[in-house]
DNA sequence: AATCCCATTGCAAAGGATTGCAAGATCCCG
DNA sequence: CGGGATCTTGCAATCCTTTGCAATGGGATT
């Protein structure tokens, strides 16, 4: 049905193989032929076999991204970014959402390899073990992870929690909570991680409240954990789970900032829009879809093979803390308990 | 690198045509050859190459989803829906956000089209006139938007809007306003003719605030406009856009349901999480994801040709009204426009 | 004028899988 | 035991491009 090489030759009276140059090598072929060519192919509404074309080069010209959760606006912002760069290159984008499944993340990635020339596979829950035995083969890039020999794009997640965690301390706070992510998150690693040396570094009092479903009722189940901990201050995982923590106690009546700070992270859109509206460490999201895209690139363009070697490459984004209205001064020792006795929880 | 299907043959001792019948015909080749040939086959990791495969039989085992926003919570419903399908039958699925261009839309159906078996387009921005000339030779089902000769999925928006209107009325609203979506968006139309249809037969006042762009800033935008027209009740033209409603009223500190009610549209994860909670007309989102690929998948068993034909497919999903916390009994009409003026917009 | 070069173009071989056709084997029946 | 039907299996063509190699022809050099 559509138009093929021959038809285009045909009609320009060359062979196949000088269409095939005049349009992908056009130096090698005489300027008349060519104009020849090409007046051919745009005639017939000409476009090369993606199909043939792969068979024989062996790329695929087709660009992979592996997600936990389409519906989690942190990474519909990471997804545009990704398809952005990858449109801009002439790639193609497969896009699979593993429904924070771990084991579907595998399976995925097996699914996709062979049909995309790279793959960026973001916030795997994988455990690394599972990991390092899949897509040896394929150039994969980790976002939000880091594993040793693996080419990935991170953010400074740490410093991020440093940030929040000073502005907090600055403001009088002495106990804050932390509402913890999926285990298998390795950014929650590192986000404790960070956290515990900056509470150790600026002497606040650090309590995790264990870890929830990076959801908005995750936020809502924890809310009262919170309450109930006489911490000040509440960091949650992300900008979600803030949105539910800041639901569940505007259901209890219980005023944000004055009585108990909220800090997110991501900076999700809707974070600005909330009353009131979220303090959280925002993330390059798009930037990093962009940069993860751009490396898996350059490790096409320089063999995949090279980059398994010992020096994968990393890039890792800043951070950066935004003030908004969910955060204020600590409020003075003897309110601190005030708004959670309605519960009988013990303080602590 | 990857073992071909000569590999498979040679391990198994039988010829190529015999591995490829054992494994996509069985019940062709005997039970022990093929026994043979399938141990082989997973012996050697084997996975036919979609390009070849492709090449030959004309099909590439993926689809293609083109949506105007991917960060709009409606539309990861309805991928997530389009995803789960195409998984579950062994399709690939390709993803395209069109960032609301209508102009993208034809170029990466074009774009797509070579590459995929078939598309769901979603909510298309373009003009029909646009959308007739292109994608005529691979297989498209149109989804909340109808066009005669198409195969489409749409949901039945005037029967929503219906419901909403009649719930107003039984409220005891007489002065209802409508927060309008993009001109270019068909369900736009569609309920705003339902709108205009059930508010004739319950004869209440219905004023048309104008077309919004389909998100958060859209509504807070469109609040002040709704105060100033002494509706009673705002419809807004999706959930997004009501929130951004109700983050405006509550600026103005006008009270929900109180003095104004408001009711969204599709039932997006966020409305139930709100203060109050938004009133609602849901849809069937992912439902509408796996009905799309269900037809797309129809088209394709029975030749896409002959769906070209006079009679395109259609289905229409249902409506369903969640009445949840932002609407209430209309205010007594002395109270009617006092809340509005603190603005000094006339109260029409 | 003979030689050599270079630019341009065509031939034909991949690349991996599917599939129509035909051949060989097996089996049943008369 | 012969003939036909039924199973199985292999051969080889085909899908559309890309690309190494060779051939052609003209121009420049000696």
């Amino acid at each position: 049905m559509a138009a093929t090489i021959r038809d285009v030759a045909t009609a320009a009276g060359v062979s196949q193989s000088t269409v095939s140059r005049a349009l992908s090598m056009p130096e090698l072929v005489n300027a008349a032929t060519r104009a020849r060519v090409l007046a051919a192919a745009r005639q017939l509404g000409y476009q090369p076999n993606r199909a043939a074309r792969g068979l024989i080069t062996g790329r695929t010209g087709n660009l992979g991204l592996i997600v936990p959760d389409l519906s989690n606006p942190f990474f519909s912002s990471v997804v545009k970014g990704v398809q952005a760069a990858a449109r801009t290159s002439d790639y193609s984008l497969f896009i699979a959402d593993t429904d924070e499944e771990a084991s579907a993340e595998v399976e995925l990635l097996r699914a996709l390899t062979q049909q995309v020339d790279g793959i960026v596979l973001c916030s795997p829950r994988s455990p690394d073990a599972e990991l390092a035995e899949v897509g040896v083969d394929s150039a994969v890039v980790l976002m939000n992870r880091r594993i040793d020999g693996r080419p990935s794009v991170t953010v400074d997640n740490a410093d991020g929690m440093r940030q929040a965690v000073e502005h907090l301390a600055a403001l009088g706070h002495e106990r804050i909570a932390y509402v913890g992510g999926p285990r298998t998150a390795w950014s929650n690693g590192q986000r404790e991680q960070g956290l515990h040396r900056s509470a150790d570094a600026t002497g606040t009092d650090l309590v995790h409240l264990g870890h929830f479903p990076p959801q908005f009722e995750g936020g809502v189940a924890a809310a009262d954990l919170a309450l109930a901990s006489s911490a000040t201050a509440v960091i949650a995982y992300n900008d979600v789970v803030a949105l539910g923590l800041l639901s569940r106690l505007g259901m209890r009546g219980v005023p944000v900032p004055e009585q108990i700070s909220v800090l997110g992270c991501d900076d999700i859109g809707m974070s600005a829009m909330t009353h009131p509206a979220l303090t959280t460490v925002s993330i390059p999201k798009r930037e990093a879809g962009r940069a993860g895209v751009a490396m898996l690139l350059a490790l096409l363009r320089d063999g995949a093979g090279a980059a398994a070697g010992a020096s994968a490459p990393h890039r890792e984004l800043p951070t950066q803390l935004i003030v908004r209205a969910t955060t204020g001064v600590a409020p003075p020792t003897d309110r601190r308990t005030a708004g959670g006795q309605s519960t009988k929880g013990s303080t602590r």
